[in-house]
DNA sequence: AGCACGCCGACT
DNA sequence: GTCGGCGTGCTC
């Protein structure tokens, strides 16, 4: 008999897999893909096998522990898809074990707490009754009849305590009923109508016919699919992924935050549902148990197409045919703490190991994408017009330095919006600010409310009367009188969408104003509410942050006012530009989506930024060109490669020390430009001082034979000092 | 991440 | 003399 062993990846940050002997019992069960619950020392821990070994003659295998335990009745992971995730730890150099957690539906890391398996009793008919005595046995049987199979909670929702009625139905043999493991509907019981495909462009087509060669080819191709709002982008993903469906394959489809557009689920639902297509969701409005659901449901091979935020690049599914990436420029691709991944970029790298095309699309694609095309790397796709010849709306800078202003209002500003209340057309206007405002200031001594852990001052929520750190979970109610010099009056200065909102209700007394945040839909549903409010016409203004810029289509907006156009630009960061140029360009194109001409007016005390002109012409290409001569003479991405190193402490000076012994130690390599240490500009931070660490280079491969050493910088450090390694960091927070 | 081991200050 | 602070190191 040969025996075997278990490699087995620990869901904590050990550097590398262990090895474990099988367990006396259940060893069959044993296969890559399942968690199992391993001993660690002195306690126990929860892992993924990744490899089941045979023992060479000489291995030693009597020091290994057994494994005590196997978690899961099936793998949750496919082999492919461990291989997928290992790589994408190796790429941004996290250990495998944490990379799996990231991946994996939350909870399932711990021995306890753990999402359970839901399981309800689901009816069926079994016979066609002679006759039913009774009205309420009649209704019940011709719901079953309809609807089967019916989950129990659906006909508690229609009928009033149905169970002596169902169980006297089941003793009758008219239905019969069984247990088993529920897959919580994730879309709330919603269903939505039959929605038919269009037309489609003669772009619309050859793009089409683009990726569905990429799919018979049975290869990977990326693709770059250019088209400014309203071109129809999502017509081009539905055909694409009816050809995926039609081959047997399964589809995967990444958005920037699927909270944030319901519209494209429900346009997926309608268009597939109904040819019995099930269409699965993942993203962060999901419960743990809903998210674990949802996960079984795709591995059992139960779902052809998902929908998830970036997360659901790890989804298991099984005979993946192509993956979308919807918006691949957004930001929030990228996570920001702990495993730093990009999702676009895992979507290529999957795509890759997977032999898939991948389709990146966008109205401002990222420039790292753009210039990718053109150097050939990917397969540009275009969609010049928007549908039905919508003409872009006019785009109008309003410098403030000369501009009236009031409350934060330019009088231009207040005219368009008077003009479209007194026309009952409706208006956004975009604050890239949550809150009332950003400071409580003393009028006495110029002081103000300063975080205990950030080097920032409290925001302060006027409806909430509190003060919030928007870094960390800090929250204060204020004083009656100045902290620091006991004076009388703290007053609120600078503006957020909570104060703009305010303000506009009193100076449109009669105008509905509504304002959408990450504070006004934290209430679960309440985002949707506000869409619906918004479409249902039942909202003059709608004030917001960059959330209304994002995946929502309001026909009746015809104007949109941007409050402070210079923020994004004045971020201290290479990619600032491409930020508020790709910003402007969405927003902007919220308005005049419908029958009416929309108008955009940007407020801005730097009117001559060719960022801004760019945006108000509407010229992606102009900014294309004006940006990337400047990336490639700073050998910034797209022409060179970034790794961020952030070294963060609370003791100050044990950071900088370690930052600049770790510094000097870098300076030795090959090909990399070592910049800094800094401080990063945003200093201290949850109480921790932190200091970065910029590395350059023109080649991956010279950061990559760097980075390969950096199990050893941590051992210059003392255990409080910690290092975070972001690979193509996304900003320099 | 836990969890134990180990080496320096304030207590009976 | 010990109790306990947290800094360091290991986990098959």
């Amino acid at each position: 008999m040969t025996s075997r062993y278990a490699e087995v990846a620990i869901l904590a940050p050990l550097p590398r897999a262990l090895s474990y002997l099988l367990p006396q019992t259940q060893a069959d069960s044993v296969v890559p893909g399942v968690r199992v619950k391993v001993p660690l020392g002195r306690r126990h821990a929860v892992g993924v096998v990744v490899a089941v070994k045979a023992v060479a003659a000489e291995q030693d295998l009597t020091r290994l522990k057994a494994i005590d335990a196997v978690l899961d009745d099936e793998p949750l992971l496919t082999e492919p898809l461990l291989r997928f995730v290992e790589r994408a730890s190796q790429y941004y150099i996290h250990p495998f074990g944490l990379t799996l957690k990231t991946a994996l539906p939350a909870g399932l890391g711990s021995l306890q707490g753990a999402p359970k398996i839901l399981h309800t009793r689901v009816y069926r008919c079994s016979d066609t009754p002679t006759r039913l005595r009774g009205a309420v046995q009649q209704q019940i049987f011709s719901f079953i009849q309809q609807h089967q199979p019916v989950d129990l909670a659906v006909l508690r929702d229609h009928f009033s305590n149905p169970h002596p009625v169902l169980k006297r139905l089941e003793s009758l043999g008219v239905v019969n009923s069984l247990e088993q493991e529920s897959s919580r509907d994730p879309f709330g019981g919603v269903s939505v109508e039959d929605d038919r495909a269009p037309e489609l462009s003669e772009q619309q087509l050859q793009a089409v016919a683009a990726v569905v060669e990429g799919l018979n080819a049975g290869q990977f191709q990326p693709f770059l699919l250019h088209g400014i709002t309203g071109s129809g982008k999502t017509e081009v993903y539905l055909h694409s992924i009816d050809a995926v469906v039609a081959a047997g394959r399964q589809a995967l489809v990444l958005v920037p935050e699927i909270a944030l557009t319901p519209q494209l689920v429900a346009r997926f639902r309608s268009r597939f549902e109904q040819q019995g297509v099930r269409i699965g969701v993942l993203h962060s409005g999901l419960s743990a148990a809903e998210r674990y659901d949802m996960w079984r449901a795709i591995i059992r091979d139960e779902i052809a197409i998902v929908i998830g935020a970036r997360s659901a690049v790890f989804a298991p599914l099984r005979r993946l045919g192509m993956i979308v990436v919807d918006e691949e420029h957004d930001d929030s691709y990228k996570q920001g703490e702990g495993f730093r991944y990009h999702g676009r970029d895992m979507a290529l790298l999957r795509g890759q190991m997977e032999q898939v095309p991948v389709v990146l699309g966008s109205a401002t694609p990222s420039l790292t994408s753009f210039y990718r095309m053109q150097q050939g790397a990917l397969t540009g796709l275009s969609l010049p017009c928007r549908i039905g010849d919508r003409v872009l709306p006019e785009v109008t800078l309003i410098d403030m330095r000369e501009a009236e202003v009031e409350d934060g209002l330019s009088q231009p500003l207040i005219d368009a919006l008077t003009l479209r209340l007194e026309r009952g057309e409706q208006s956004l206007l975009l604050l890239n600010r949550r809150g009332f405002s950003p400071f409580l200031l003393c009028r006495d001594c110029g002081g103000s409310y300063r975080c205990p852990n950030c080097d920032i001052t409290l925001t302060w929520h006027r409806q909430a009367a509190t003060l919030r750190c928007h870094y960390c979970d800090f929250v204060q109610t204020p004083q009656d009188s100045c902290p620091h010099c006991g004076g009388a009056a703290m007053e609120p200065e600078g503006m957020g969408t909570e104060r703009l909102a305010a303000e506009l209700s009193e100076r449109f007394p009669t105008a509905r104003i509504a304002r959408m945040d990450r504070d006004s839909t934290a209430a679960k549903g309440a985002q949707q509410q506000l869409v619906t409010r918004m479409e249902a016409g039942d909202v003059d203004i709608l004030v917001g942050t960059q959330m209304i810029a994002k995946g929502h289509d309001f026909g009746a907006v015809t104007l949109v006012g941007i409050l402070d156009a210079d923020a994004a630009l004045n971020f201290p960061d290479f990619r600032a530009a491409e930020r508020s140029f790709s910003l402007l360009a969405q927003v902007a194109g919220r308005a005049g989506r419908g029958d009416l001409k929309g108008e955009v007016l940007v407020q801005t005390y730097a009117p001559d930024s060719p960022v801004l002109e760019c945006a108000v012409s509407h010229d992606y290409l102009r900014f294309v060109e004006l940006e990337l001569p400047m990336r490639q003479l700073l050998l910034y991405p797209p022409y060179g490669y970034l790794v961020n190193l952030v070294v963060s402490g609370l003791d100050r000076d044990a950071v900088s020390g370690c930052a600049e012994r770790l510094a000097e130690q870098l300076m030795t390599a090959a090909d990399v430009e070592v910049l800094g240490p800094a401080a990063c500009p945003l200093y201290r931070l949850r109480n921790r001082y932190r200091m970065q660490i910029l590395l350059k280079a023109q080649s991956r491969a010279a950061l990559r034979i760097l980075l390969n050493q950096s199990g050893q910088w941590r051992k210059l450090f003392p255990a409080t000092v910690t290092l975070a390694i972001d690979v193509d960091p996304a900003d320099m927070m």
